[in-house]
DNA sequence: GGCGGTCACTTGAAGCTGCAAGCAACTCCT
DNA sequence: AGGAGTTGCTTGCAGCTTCAAGTGACCGCC
């Protein structure tokens, strides 16, 4: 990651224990979902995305959930968000229908068809996750995994 | 993640403490590209992807590397990459060139213009990088970054 | 030599992503 | 009331990513 060894203002390049943690947290983060996303195309025909879409809703009491929510905890752009329910309605798995109380809001619902897809891929999918990560860590390390992620998320969130 | 409770085969769901790390860990993964590359296009009009083939070629001493062997530094596809040089060949930042020993390979490697885009770039990009991750972590976290990292590579790599 | 197999890379098409723009509905303020 | 500003969501488009297929070039073996 260090380039240019002379810049005009003082740049604080990276040390050389950060870069030796940078490097493969920036691999992790690229590597991670790509394999996500492979896992789940190969057995499944569906993206990760979409993926998590049937996740969310599924966890609702009612199967529902309003686009802003869903793609707040999908951790997605309102755009790309639409564009994946508009597909998944396309294909029968997910239903819109408009709030009654605030007419700005769509709810995004899940199907039938959409909870039995969910249910005939989670199981490959969890396995994909527990062989890519949990089988590699130990108790400790997962607990160090969380505590870590835990503190990066609040700067990527904002 | 949990979804069905009941399935054919004994799926071995996520116990809750692995619950409590996947899921932030998915989320730093999606956030943490997005927002490199966010960054990098509102300040400097490049992708994420094109950045990293700029820095690994400026670290060369020759400035030079074989697309498979750029490919597998910067973790991306074959196919991406030669899309992704092609396109900055177009604006005059890598060359491409034959070799000469071994006619199926091709050399990228990095023009002035390029070198000059990095230089202009790369401070931008290590000031985001400290902020959202290594201004949030103690030194003690940043090796327990390293090590889990990469513990975690091996499995994504292959 | 020459033929099957592999390797390095490229190409094309389909689908996804990000941004900017747009629209209607809601809120606030006077 | 009513206008400005905000919110929730969608749309269109340009650009990127992926997969599958294709093209030469190299290797090993008979």
């Amino acid at each position: 990651m260090s380039t240019a060894r002379e810049v005009p203002s003082a740049t604080r390049w990276l040390t050389q224990d950060e870069t030796a943690a940078w490097l493969p947290l920036l691999r992790v983060g690229q590597l991670l979902p790509q394999a996500m996303d492979r896992q789940l195309r190969k057995e499944a025909g569906i993206r990760h995305a979409y993926y998590q879409v049937l996740v969310h809703l599924s966890a609702q009491p009612d199967r529902t959930l309003s686009m802003g929510e869903l793609a707040r905890l999908a951790a997605t752009s309102p755009s790309r968000l639409s564009h994946a329910v508009a597909a998944m309605e396309e294909r029968g798995w997910v239903t819109r229908r408009p709030c009654s109380t605030d007419r700005r809001v769509q709810y995004a619902g899940l199907t039938d068809a959409g909870l039995s897809l969910l249910e005939r891929v989670a199981p490959g999918h969890v396995a994909d996750v527990r062989r890519l990560v949990f089988d590699r860590l130990t108790e400790d390390e997962v607990s160090q995994l969380r505590s870590l992620t835990l503190k990066l998320l609040p700067s990527l969130d904002a």
